[in-house]
DNA sequence: GCCGGAGCAATTGCATACACTTTTTGCCTT
DNA sequence: AAGGCAAAAAGTGTATGCAATTGCTCCGGC
């Protein structure tokens, strides 16, 4: 083998793989359906089969790529129908999440998720996206594991995961900021009275308004060729 | 490598070693917690390295064994309250299925429900709890295709994998077969009347009532040595 | 001219060898 | 005697080579 990667930064091989994979899948310079050749991803990344193999299989689990025993792996293609379907999944997990918390929540997890959700309307008023997403997910994270069901968390963890890819750019919609907060508002009052029914629905409307702004951003049909040039920095 | 296993029967491999692994995790001859030696598995099957490894990572996947990188994987603990948070998900995503199926089914997907949830009575009649407990799982695989959701089919058809070896004998208590058949009535009645609210819930509670027959075949905590012979019928 | 099968190239699956990490063991120091 | 450090042993992670499967091409037959 040639040069050393001590470079590029930490973890195992295989975690780096993956990361750099799913990068090149999830900016679309893989595209889907496009075969992943075993040999030329090592040969691409200067590291042997081994790891690459390793990395598709846990891909595959994530659901970004999909194998076939004896014919190899290819990019997952996500249809219109899917993606949908992925959103509403969520939907339905995070009105779960809700409710379990409106109903299970500890005094303190109550306490801290309205006060750190009181402290981010500061970050709406300075309309500092960056950190907003940052809370956001922080936020999220708070809600489903205050549903105390392992299970559910996991679930709902992964669900999020395979959606990553196709809901970056909400937050660019203007006026979207406040509005994630106001239904934020809604979520934690409702799981504060303990009503999960109304945390549950609030729950749902959200994600549903944020499954439609993240429609307009559709994958796939991106034209073909050379797919801009990607951050060289491998993961 | 010495002998062939070519009296073991077919399927790649990694296949093989993911059933022969998962079958002594279900049937309690490996124990939770156990260590997993990938030499010693290898000896053991008489395969190299390179297949249990994937198989590990499959079983990772699938929530039989946990791996922690550079410290090799073991059985997984399942604890009560896990088992209890997964039997709780199922009932919420039977009754997301439920919901939906209400919702989306097609007239012909209807039709198809009804008639062999009616055909399925001769089976309760004649006792054949073997056969019940085939139509059983179509009954259920046809709820969640009924949703007409790709990934809520997903979340469902892996939750009721990971709860497989944890149910297998709930039709051995007695009228549980009628009961069940009963509890399938009210789902069926509810989704031919389009009625999404009634199908959920009566979709949960009849989870519910499995996890609290399948509460009394609690893994884990069996003495040392020859982990008593699984209830042998197979789900 | 089209269909089918044998041979060949390409690619995946498995085996083995080597490298690095973690854990254990035993010795030395305090 | 207890604690800590170091070296070895055990075990996982990665590389590479060989076997097996797939898909394709090319030739012959109908």
């Amino acid at each position: 083998m040639s040069g050393k990667r001590n470079l590029i930064r930490s973890g195992t091989t295989v975690d780096q793989m993956v990361r750099a994979i799913s990068d090149r899948i999830v900016t679309g310079f893989l595209r889907p359906g496009e075969k992943l050749d075993e040999a030329s991803l090592a040969a691409r990344f200067d590291v042997s089969r081994t790891p690459i193999r390793e990395a598709l299989s846990r891909l595959s689990a994530m659901g970004l790529v999909e194998r076939r025993p004896n014919r190899g792996a290819t990019v997952a293609v996500v249809t219109q129908e899917h993606l949908a379907s992925m959103f509403e999944s969520m939907a339905e997990l995070e009105a779960i999440c809700a409710r379990f918390s409106a109903e299970r929540m500890t005094a303190g997890e109550r306490r801290t998720l309205e006060a750190e959700h009181q402290a981010s309307a500061r970050l709406v008023q300075l309309g500092v996206e960056e950190e907003y997403e940052l809370f956001n997910t922080e936020f999220h994270t708070r809600l489903y594991r205050g549903a105390h069901s392992k299970h559910i968390y996991e679930l709902t963890v992964m669900t999020r995961g395979r959606l990553a890819p196709f809901r970056r750019a909400q937050f660019m919609l203007p006026g979207r900021l406040a509005q994630s907060w106001q239904e934020h508002d809604a979520i934690v009052t409702a799981i504060m009275r303990g009503d999960s029914a109304a945390a549950g629905t609030a729950a749902k409307d959200h994600v549903s308004i944020v499954s439609e702004a993240s429609a307009v951003f559709v994958i796939g049909d991106r034209p073909k060729g050379k797919a801009e040039p990607f951050p060289t920095s491998v993961s």
